[in-house]
DNA sequence: TACAAAATTGTAATCATTACAAATAAAGAA
DNA sequence: TTCTTTATTTGTAATGATTACAATTTTGTA
């Protein structure tokens, strides 16, 4: 049974308010890599109130206290995911699509006296889909 | 011996005009991770004609070609890398200082139909520097 | 109910980056 | 060379994501 967005905060000492819980349960249920605006795109309909820089202060929160990462692999926006475990991200370069895949540990001897809160992987390139595209467009 | 700057934009058929050749140049010689700002500023005494917009043009054109990498670990700006082997980025939370680690290379059999271009390692938290400097203060 | 602290809101400001049109430099042809 | 075309650079205005901040609302506690 999954933790609910309530209980991660709780989790994380964090006073669950109804505008933490929607950004949070968005991305717990959304594993898109939305940025800021989609995210308050998303819940304004259900909260009318909602104000864009409490969904800005709250993903702040969120990735300062590590409850999210905040991903920067497009440069244009910043990108928010709540995976836990760490996991590499590929973004297509034709369809801008981001991916998910798991991550085997990288272990690294020289990195032995650093202390890591946090990892991210990106790599760009072209996905499958879009590497068939570009060769019927040639042919 | 090392390859000059002009020689490697005509590696890669890029026109060495002398802007371009002062900006990668720059690169080439401050392993620094640099933004564009401060590359202006570097060069700028030597180039008073310079102008930023050809600063952030011959970055995008540089990044666009694979001849330098864009860095985006930093969420304030972009910074910009002329290493050419794949390398693992950490940036220290407390002095903000870029340190660049060799990369093992990452066989990843999951990805083998992705067409990759480009692979960037980050991992943030805190550099043995710092590490001291805190349990000074809290000691 | 009253008070203090925390959270949210709306809006203005910031600032890195881009757009764009004008100016300049380079390249090619005759 | 001189003319013509193309590429590059420049200065400045515009863009747009994010932040700052003061006012308002909510929450917790006595």
């Amino acid at each position: 049974m999954k933790e609910s967005a309530q209980d991660r905060l709780r989790r994380y000492n964090i006073k669950p308010s109804v505008q933490r819980m929607a950004v949070l349960d968005y991305l717990m249920t959304h594993y898109t890599h939305p940025t800021a605006d989609t995210i308050f795109n998303a819940l304004y309909p259900a909260i009318p109130t909602l104000s864009k820089a409490t969904v800005y202060n709250t993903l702040n929160l969120l990735t300062e206290q590590g409850v999210i990462q905040m991903i920067t692999i497009d440069e244009k926006n910043a990108r928010f995911d709540a995976r836990e475990t760490p996991h590499l991200h590929f973004r297509c370069s034709a369809c801008g699509e981001i991916f998910d895949f798991d991550l085997p540990p990288l272990q690294m001897e020289a990195l032995k006296d650093y202390d890591i809160t946090d990892i991210q992987v990106y790599c760009k390139g072209v996905c499958p889909t879009c590497q068939k595209k570009e060769n019927n467009i040639n042919n």
